[in-house]
DNA sequence: TGACAATATATGTATATACATTAATTTTGT
DNA sequence: ACAAAATTAATGTATATACATATATTGTCA
């Protein structure tokens, strides 16, 4: 739907209010896809995001501070995310052994298993974008790279 | 920075990988730089959405129910932030004569005032997209409203 | 070495989103 | 007219974000 339809609005008085405006409907409009598309898996997009973290260093572990690092989201919270994978079973919480200061965290083999199983709706969720064609993907990624600067 | 950089990822598979953590990654970069501006007005950004809404409405109230359907986030509780706002004298709220099981929410002096003092500093929050140049913003504006088809 | 700064994580509080449910009121259909 | 359905708003619960602070541990340097 565009923009104006959708928010009600008629106009924009300038081309850099309509982007702004674009951009925080669009960032809703994405969330709300996503979280559809994790459903179904029993956690949410944020605790998608750290288990592929995880992954990523398997079979070692990672501390809180490295997966926070990570995190597409900006972060104020590993710590809670990764109580709420523990309580899942998904990932595991020990001492670190060099610095007790740090905790390993490390993904389950229940984790992993998830993760392949939702690999194999990837092409689901990158169906998102399936309105646009192979250029305007590739111009949209260097759009969004150079707003962010 | 680069995405790639951001999020310490060497690569991505496919160009709709790429661009679906892009468009994730944005939406927190986004509404970070939002909220720091709307910080120094003792609202949030979605408050400040509700407020230009009823704006919009100036001098009739609006209804709960219209503003849930005018907001830029998906929704579920228009009646929180309002009464947020209210607690905050920045809108008012009375029973609706013609549908009693309604509400009329008016935005009061204050929140006038208060949009106005924000609107001086418009510029700034739109400056957001300055690394951009005209050009680069019409067609983020196209590429965003054609991603949501 | 011992005080102090820095680091890693956890926790408290406020706000927002998502979804389900409740309560009051209005509309509908017979 | 009246019972059932639909609508409007509020509320309860779970999750996530933002920011400040607390606690334990490690590093630094006089």
């Amino acid at each position: 739907m565009k923009l104006e339809e959708a928010i009600k609005q008629t106009a924009f008085k300038t081309e850099e209010e309509r982007l702004v405006i674009n951009l925080v409907y669009t960032s809703g409009w994405l969330s709300s896809e996503q979280n559809r598309f994790f459903k179904r898996f029993g956690i949410s997009s944020q605790q998608y995001n750290v288990l592929r973290i995880l992954r990523g260093q398997f079979p070692n572990p990672a501390s809180v501070g490295l997966i926070q690092e990570r995190m597409l989201d900006k972060m104020s919270n590993a710590s809670r995310l990764i109580e709420k994978l523990k309580q899942k079973k998904l990932v595991k919480r020990s001492e670190c052994s060099k610095d007790r200061r740090q905790v390993d965290v490390l993904i389950t083999d229940d984790g992993l298993k998830l993760l392949e199983d939702i690999d194999k709706l990837n092409g689901e969720m990158h169906s998102i974008c399936n309105t646009l064609n192979q250029t305007e993907k590739k111009k949209l990624n260097e759009l969004l790279d150079k707003l962010r600067n």
